[in-house]
DNA sequence: ATAAACGCTAAACCATGGTTTAGGGCAAGA
DNA sequence: TCTTGCCCTAAACCATGGTTTAGCGTTTAT
């Protein structure tokens, strides 16, 4: 007997909420996973690969709208693929994007935390303050 | 004269929309802005150094709860220092978790790719889609 | 055989981060 | 001076990605 998983099961299995899940299905997410006669999704090993697919899409900001593209193309079966890669390299150039973002910005954020923990920061932030606080004076003249 | 900044302005140079700007002011981030006698925002190169923060720390995804929790704490002057430094450090192990999901699941993506590249991608995608079709028939038994 | 745990749908509700619209005032150039 | 462009607020509206609730059927362990 081949091996099948509960809502409960997957939603462990992948750090999903059991509605989160339900949400998906709503979505068009998960047209491959079957029902049994009481109404109740029944998931495959093969279902999990790709719901597998679907979460790494999903943690790198992919919009459901588009990881419902992608799934179409996978129902429709092995003539998507170009369309797959298409959309997959596009996908990538996407996630490379917000890389380049975050470590931009983390590094201005530890440059931040620098002076913060310099020994002087106390002058240079009371300094910045009454830098701040001055101009509204001005400004308002 | 001390050159200030039209909303407009300010907009364009951080590459965010003029409803976007007044919307952060009206969450408190930006308390440090003054109008002029029309009612019309003014901005000093200080202020710019400050929305510049408020955009790195949106950038990594901080919340606009946590960025007005930072600004309140810049707007209480230097004696906030180590509640700064906390809310930054929590914020960096944050983005370094972003980064890290990122990588990995980036990596994924790439494997996928090379998959869908190898030169008998189709095979392998039309013995994976028998596979995915298959078990739907075994499971309504 | 029954209680507790689990599953289902549909629909309402929610948080976040905005945009859009309406109605009106101010500024700058022709 | 007047038109065009810019600014303002308040309030409505929106998209996204969910969670919660109500009402009801199923399964499982005791």
């Amino acid at each position: 007997m081949i091996k099948t998983y509960t809502i409960k099961e997957v939603a462990e299995k992948f750090d999903l909420s059991v509605s989160q899940i339900r949400f998906y299905d709503k979505k068009g997410l998960l047209p491959f996973v079957s029902k049994n006669d009481s109404g109740y999704r029944i998931f495959s090993e093969a279902d999990l690969q790709l719901i597998h697919t679907i979460v790494c899409l999903k943690n790198t900001n992919m919009s459901i709208k588009d990881i419902k593209q992608y799934i179409d193309y996978v129902m429709e079966g092995p003539d998507t693929i170009e369309l797959r890669k298409k959309l997959l390299n596009k996908h990538r150039r996407a996630v490379i994007q917000q890389q380049k973002l975050l470590a931009e910005n983390l590094k201005e954020i530890d440059f931040k935390l620098d002076r913060y923990n310099s020994s002087n920061a106390y002058d240079i932030i009371r300094e910045q303050f009454a830098y701040l606080m001055n101009e509204k004076h001005v400004n308002s003249n």
